[in-house]
DNA sequence: GTCCCCACTTGATCTCCATCAAAGTAACCA
DNA sequence: TGGTTACTTTGATGGAGATCAAGTGGGGAC
C-alpha cells in the first residue's frame, strides 16, 4: 500500500529521508515524473527559507538539519509552532501564501518539487495524496499534543517535555529504542526553546540547570546533552502517553 | 473542483452543513455510495461522544450543536485541543484509536459514516481525499494559530482572542460580515472557556468582567454577548491577522 | 595571545495569574 | 414556595515565571 513498505529506504542514500516523507529517490522508482520536478537547496543556519505572507511556489522535505514554523506578533512576540526535522514536510498543496515563517535553525538542505507540477500529480496519483493526508494528521495530532504543553504544563515539565521529544525522535533515527542512556545535542539555543515552550530563556536556562542538578539529565558545554533515564525524564514530562508524537 | 463550487449549500435543508464538511446531502448527489452508509447520532450536553483510546468506528460531521476535543493529564489538567462547530468534520480515516476525548459541550447532532466503508469510498474517490485533505490543513493551521495564543498571549488577550473566533464563526454562519455590531450566545461555560484558554476558570470570569466594564462587549446574563465594536475586540485579541481561522 | 562577540548563567525584584474562600444568581424540582 | 444544584462573580493571598541587570565562558578573528 504505501511506498514505505515496498523499499528498503535505508540504501537510498542521496536521499535521507526515511519515512512519512514524500521521497523523491523512492517514489521515481514508480513515478518518473517526481523525479523529473525535484531539486535540492541549501540554507545557512539562521537564514529565512519561507517569509510568512509569501507567494510559496514549491513543497518539499527537510533532507538535512533542523527548521522551524514560527509566528510573530506585531510587538515582537514570537511563538514557534513546528519544528521540522528530517523527513518532515513543509509545503501546503492547494494553498497561495504561507501561513508562517520557516527559518533554518542549523544549516539545511531541503528536497524541493516545484508546486504547480506537484499538485498536479497529486491530482492523479492517489497515493501521494493519502500520503499527505496521513502525514498531516501527524502534524496535526503533535500540534494538538503541543496545546497540552503549552497550555497546562509548568516550566520544568515544558522543558523536560522538548528534551523528551527531542530525545525520542533523535532515538528513533539512530534505531536504537529507548533502553539506556540516550545522548545528542541540542539543535536550539536557549531563546528558540523558549520560543517553542512559551517560556522567556532565562526560565530556560533556569530549568535546564535545575534539571541538571538533580541528575535528571547531564551537560557537557552548553549543548551536548545525556540521558541518564528516558523514563524519569518522561516522568517529570507529567507524560502519561509512551509518546510518540513527532514534529 | 470542490463540491462547494458545485452546489447551493443553502438550499440543502436537511443537511445543515454548509461549507467544508463531508456533506452528506450533497455528496449524494454525486454518490449514492455516501448516502448509503450514513446515519445520524444525537448527545445530550456533557455526554463524551469518544472517549480517548478507543476504538474509532466511525467518522462524520456535526450537525448541530458544538463539541470540542480535549486532552486530560493523571492529575486532571485538562487542555481543550479543539472546538467543533457545525460543519467540522471528526475522526481520523486511517486511523484505529481516538487521540482525545470529544464530548458534546451543547446537544449535538451528527451526520456518522461507517469508517471501514467511508475509508474504501475514499480510496476509489480521489475528490473526497482531496477535500480530507483540505480540511485537515485548516484545522492544522487553527491549531498553531491557536499555539500562538496558549503561548504568548496574556489572560486578557486570550479571552478577547476566543470571542473574536467565536463572533467570526458565527458571523460567517449567519453571512452578515463583520460590520455594525455582532450578537451571539456564548456556547462554553467559563470552566470550558478556561479549559481551552490555558486559564483558570476564576481568571476567565474577571477578564471577562473586564472587557464589560471597559465597553468591549456587553453582556445580557451570563451568556449573551454583543460586540459593538469587532475592531476594538480584535485590537484586544493582539491580531493583526484579519482572521478567517476556524476550529 | 587577547579582544570581541554571542550564547548562556545567575541574581534581584516585580507582576500576573493561580489558588483558596465565600457569596451571588438563576434554573429546576419537589 | 423554598431548597437544591450548577454556574458565576468577587475578594484576599501567594507563587511561578517575567523582567531587569550583571556576570561568565568559549570560540573565532586578527
Amino acid at each position: 500500500m504505501t511506498i514505505k513498505a515496498q523499499f528498503d529506504h535505508s540504501n537510498c542514500e542521496d536521499c535521507p529521508i526515511r519515512h512519512r516523507a514524500v521521497c523523491a529517490r523512492c517514489d521515481a522508482d514508480e513515478l518518473e515524473e517526481l523525479e523529473s520536478i525535484k531539486y535540492y537547496r541549501s540554507f545557512e543556519a539562521g537564514q529565512t527559507i519561507i517569509w510568512s505572507g509569501d507567494q510559496m511556489n514549491f513543497v518539499g522535505s527537510v533532507v538535512a538539519g533542523i527548521a522551524s514554523l514560527t509566528q510573530t506578533m506585531e510587538d515582537g512576540r514570537t511563538q514557534m509552532v513546528g519544528l521540522l526535522l528530517p523527513s518532515d514536510f513543509v509545503g501546503r498543496p492547494g494553498r497561495e501564501v504561507a501561513p508562517y515563517d520557516v527559518q533554518a535553525t542549523t544549516d539545511v538542505v531541503m528536497c524541493c518539487f516545484r508546486k504547480k507540477p506537484f499538485e498536479e500529480l497529486m491530482a492523479t496519483t492517489p497515493h501521494i495524496a493519502h500520503r499527505l493526508l496521513q502525514m498531516t494528521l501527524d502534524e496535526l495530532d503533535a500540534a494538538r499534543e503541543w496545546m497540552l504543553v503549552l497550555g497546562r504544563k509548568t516550566a520544568r515539565e515544558k522543558i523536560a517535555s522538548l528534551l523528551s521529544i527531542i530525545a525520542r525522535r533523535d532515538a528513533s533515527i539512530s534505531q536504537k529504542g529507548l533502553a539506556g542512556p540516550i545522548v545528542f545535542d541540542l539543535p536550539l539555543t536557549r531563546e528558540a526553546m523558549a520560543d517553542y515552550l512559551g517560556l522567556t530563556l532565562e526560565t530556560v536556562s533556569r530549568q535546564i540547570s535545575a534539571l541538571k542538578k538533580e541528575g535528571v539529565i547531564t551537560l557537557e558545554g552548553k549543548r551536548h546533552v545525556t540521558i541518564p533515564d528516558m523514563g524519569r525524564l518522561m516522568e517529570e514530562a507529567g507524560d502519561d502517553s509512551d509518546g510518540g508524537f513527532l514534529v
